[in-house]
RNA sequence: GGCGGGGUAGCUCAGCUGGUUAGAGCACAGGAUUCAUAACCCUGAGGCCGCGGGUUCAAGUCCCGCCCCCGCUACCA
């Protein structure tokens, strides 16, 4: 059985999470779910990235130890997969202590391969912020000091640091870059990391003495590991390296992350897996941000959309549909309040809702409430079946492309079939004329409408799981090993319920 | 500044190595219909294809120049 095993970035718990972390993670359920339904061994981890700088800073304004913070910051986030019916089979917390026991013994190895050294970090460094700064951020105030752009003095420091031999790397990335020129997606961001390197790599500070909130550097009590080497390694965590038997969970098919964070992936991640003798990742895709209404979301905007609320006044499903239709994945997307209500309206309730519902409903009242009989198929009955098949295919592919925005711009374009296909074939009138006809053309539109739910799952797994239900489909033949299964004709089905309901302004719903 | 990507219908975008009247979805208008969630289906309107030159029998598609937008350009993540 093929193995899947895809990640999330791990997000960091300074502040509650956004849109923009309900998006990844919902993308990225979606390719485990679909994963799963086609039947290979999925392994789906999110979770959090708690140490730094940050965090410490954040809790120390509120008064309480960093761990505190987290463990309180955390909650959200886990509350927030739970929200949106979030399938991970792990959520993994950096202060795991697992973690932090692979982490050192990446250090070690590291160090073992000679790629960690100790040196000085100089820098521009401001005490109050506790951050060093580019020379170019800098402010010069009235009086000639330097001052941090949070208006901090800052001096010129020297720290002892441990540092990563990046430099040696180089070539051995540009090889993978060549090697596997979809290592990186999409392609532009696959340029973007060849380019950065071509123009040469310094070695990477990798541990600090100015704050304590990390993973301590093994025998070397003073430093903890700086952010990256820590958060990274994450994805290594679950297989227990180098304990026997890593191999089962190591390596990722895929890491799913934001587009910020696509250097340190696509560069440091592979050098640290290199100097460690580690195999590496499959394929790491960068996603685009979703806007407010174009704009970047950002604190002082005060324009941070905030996902729990979204899910409950439009609904789960309808939140994880809107965003996984209507971004292209790979590209930034827009959020608004009228883009979603839209895509309800036109995608969920009249396309798809609207379909299940006429063909539920005249079989509710013309066949007994019974799966119809089926009969000689007509050229136009087979026509639509190997349209609605070939949907299966065009999905896997958009899947293995990281597109599911693809993947439902195919299902969408039969649901369309479907409903065109109602209408030529317009069973309400051969009810009148011949009503074994009026059968045939039902059981093949509940045939496409069940091949179309088996699809939906990934996107919308309540939604399709209360389809499928109306169909009468047993739990165990809604995965894709079951999309050739036909539906029986004689199966009792529970009478149609409407899935999809139009979005409705509030303000007009009290009106009404 | 350097490197890269892009500017096509109101909106989001397809248009590969140049070739018949430039496409899709949504939104809009009309028609048909009434099984269905005022939905579905059909039809239509809507485009100096950023601007200016050039190559060619023929350019959204190639070349040159210009304007505008976006991404990357290392230690906050």
């Amino acid at each position: 059985m093929s193995r899947y095993f895809v990640t999330t970035a791990i997000s960091y718990p300074n502040g509650r999470p956004h849109i923009g972390h309900a998006y990844e993670v919902i993308a990225t359920d979606w390719l485990a779910r679909f994963a799963r339904l086609d039947g290979r061994d999925t392994y789906f981890m999110t979770g959090t990235d708690e140490h730094g700088l940050k965090i410490a800073q954040a809790a120390r304004k509120e008064g309480v130890t960093p761990q505190a913070f987290v463990d309180a910051m955390v909650q959200h986030f886990v509350a927030m997969c739970d929200k949106l019916n979030i399938s991970r089979d792990r959520f993994i917390r950096t202060t795991d202590p697992d973690h932090k026991q692979v982490v050192q013994a990446l250090w070690k190895k590291l160090e073992e391969a000679g790629d960690i050294y100790l040196d000085r970090y100089e820098g521009w460094y401001s005490v109050r912020d506790e951050a060093y700064y580019d020379e170019e951020d800098l402010v010069v105030a009235e009086d000639g000091t330097k001052l941090a752009p949070t208006g901090t003095e800052v001096s010129w420091t020297v720290e002892e640091s441990w540092f990563f031999r990046l430099s040696r790397f180089q070539e051995p990335l540009l090889k993978l870059y060549a090697d596997q020129p979809e290592f990186v997606q999409p392609s532009n961001r696959m340029n973007e990391m060849r380019a950065f390197v071509e123009r040469g790599l310094k070695d990477l500070s990798i541990s600090r003495t100015s704050f304590d909130w990390g993973v301590p550097v093994p025998g070397s009590d003073n430093h903890v590991m700086y952010v990256w080497l820590d958060a990274l390694t994450n994805y290594l965590t679950p297989s227990g390296w180098p304990a026997a038997g890593w191999e089962a969970k190591w390596p990722a098919d895929l890491h799913v992350i934001g587009k910020d964070v696509v250097r340190f992936h696509a560069i440091y991640w592979p050098a640290f897996l290199m100097s460690a003798g580690l195999p590496l990742p499959g394929k790491v895709f960068g996603h685009g941000f979703v806007l407010n209404r174009g704009a970047k979301m950002s604190k002082s905007l005060g324009n941070i959309v905030e996902p729990m609320g979204l899910a409950d006044s439009f609904g789960v499903d309808q939140l994880r549909y809107y965003l996984l239709r209507a971004i292209q994945f790979g590209q930034d997307g827009e959020w608004s309040h009228e883009a979603i209500a839209r895509r309800i309206n036109a995608d969920l309730a009249n396309d798809l809702g609207n379909l299940a519902q006429r063909t539920l409903s005249m079989i509710a009242k013309n066949c007994n409430g019974e799966v119809p009989v089926d009969g000689p198929a007509l050229p136009e009955d087979e026509a639509l079946v190997t349209q609605v098949s070939a949907m299966l295919e065009e999905a896997r592919a958009a899947h293995a492309a990281v597109r599911p925005d693809l993947a439902l711009d195919a299902i969408w374009a039969r649901v369309s079939d479907v409903n065109a296909y109602l209408n030529e074939m317009a069973p309400w009138s051969l009810r009148k004329t011949d009503p074994a006809r009026a059968d045939v053309v039902l059981y093949h539109a509940a045939e496409c409408i069940r091949r179309i739910a088996i699809l939906v799952q990934p996107a919308m797994p309540e939604s399709a799981a209360r389809l499928l239900d109306q169909l009468s489909v047993a739990e165990t033949d809604r995965d894709f090993a079951a999309f050739a299964k036909c539906l029986k004709p004689g199966t009792q089905l529970p009478g149609p319920q409407g899935i999809f309901p139009r979005w409705m302004e509030p303000e007009e719903d009290a009106a009404q």
